[in-house]
This record gives structure tokens, sequence and C-alpha cells, in this order.
DNA sequence: TGAATACATGAATAGATGTTCATATGTACA
DNA sequence: TGTACATATGAACATCTATTCATGTATTCA
């Protein structure tokens, strides 16, 4: 690297070029908000076990609190978050609501994850 | 279903084969543990754009600093975070710090999560 | 050695988040 | 219609978290 692209940190950026290049091609703030927002969800080993649960069966909300030993409102609180990303879908039998995933993707994001965390 | 197997729900459960054949296959409560711990990395728009620039290239503090408009100290903050989570790695040139991402998954866990926010 | 610079870090604070508690909604059934 | 039950939801609270501010550490160079 030239003498001539360092400058104070505090004030400008050592390496303009790169961070100008870099700039350029950065997503829209608004996708990576997204982006974040969506592994915020799965943030939560709350709902990171809703999600396995309903991987492996479709589930009511009273089964789900079972199986978690967690309280019903617990439960559906964490349903309505899963429910707003769209990673979970319903429907109503009577009084019973069964959640399933409503995602291919979860699946896979679920794998990727478990890869970096296996080791 | 059968009615017999129809419980009050507060009490125990609807559907207990179900329940129970769902909870013999749950991995360790650990492995869930962590995999929500490695998502809540993600989790932060913050580290994300991080991420994101690191992916394009290797760039040290300060130009991640003016990158993302932010205070070196946040960005310091945010590196060490992502550094315990193993999923950036350092070199030091005198004074300056190089960060790079440490993980292939991070590219492809990225990706799977740019699909699902996609529509 | 001393000044300047790049980065790290501890403490403090404001804001976000998960659970509980109480209660509301909607459905089935006697 | 009234009771029981499955689920949803608003408010409150305790905990967690991201940033700022002040300061410490390490390296370069005159």
């Amino acid at each position: 690297m030239s003498n001539n692209e360092i400058k104070k940190c505090d004030s400008t950026i050592i390496h303009e070029d790169v961070v100008n290049k870099v700039k350029e091609n950065m997503p829209p703030e608004e996708s990576l908000y997204n982006l974040a927002e969506l592994f915020k969800v799965f943030g939560d080993s709350t709902r990171i076990r809703i999600l396995y649960a309903l991987s492996a069966s479709d589930m009511c909300v009273c089964d789900i609190a079972a199986l978690l030993d967690m309280s019903q409102s617990a439960i559906s609180h964490q349903l309505r978050i899963l429910k707003q990303a769209r990673l979970v879908k319903y429907r109503k039998e009577g009084k019973v609501v069964y959640y399933s995933l409503d995602d291919d993707h979860v699946n896979q994001i679920f794998a990727q994850g478990l890869e970096h965390v296996k080791e």
C-alpha cells in the first residue's frame, strides 16, 4: 500500500480506495436491516427449539408448551413472532391451532448454522 | 386422533404420542442453545454490515468505522463479539489490525437468509 | 525517549426483549 | 345458553445488549 493513502484514522480513513469500493457494493441499508431482523428471530433458544420441534412434526400450542416445559402464554408470544417473520404458519381445527414451518429455508438455515456450531 | 389422547392442556398435553416422539429426537439442549447464540450474533445490523463488508474485502478497524459511519469504539466492541463467535479472524501489521472472515459458512448462512428476506 | 496513532476495554446508560400475570377471544359440547 | 377449554394478547417487570465516554495498551517514528 502506498503512503499517500494513509490518513489519520479518527478524521478520515486509512485505505480510502478499499472503503469506496466496498461502499459501492454494499446492499441497500434496508436489505441488511431485514437480514439482521430475520436472524434476530433465530437468535433465541426458545424459538429455536420451537422451530426444531415443528421441523419434526406439526404441533398445537399446548403440545409445544408441554414439550418445552414452558407456559402456554410464553409459547404463544413466541409463535406470534415466528408468524410475523413468516417462518411458521397455522391451521385451526376447532379450538386447536396447529403450527407448522412455513418456509423451506428454515431447515437450510438451520443446517448451515449447525455446521458452524459443530466442532 | 383418538379421543382418549385428549387431556386438559394446562395440566398435561393433547397429543402425548407426538410430543414423546418429538422429544426423543430433540438434539441436546446445549446444541440448540449454541445454535441460538450463533444466530444472535447475526441478529444485529451493525454486525451484519461488518460481516458483509468483510466478505467483500479484508479491512482494518478504522476503515470499517468510516465505511459504516460509526465510532471506532463501537466497531471494536462488535468485532470482539464476532471474534468470540469465530466468525472473523485478524492479523496485525504494525499498529493496524486487519480483520477478515474466519468461516466459509458465513457466506452460506448469509445467502440462505437473503433467500428468505427476498420476496 | 516521547509524541502520535490504531486499537482494545471497562463502566455507565438507554433501549430492546422474554417471561409472567391477568384477562380476552373463540370454539365445542352438555 | 352456559361452562370448559385452547389460544391470544396487553401490561409490567427483570434482564440483556449496543453504544458512548474515558482511558489503557501497543506500535511507529522523529
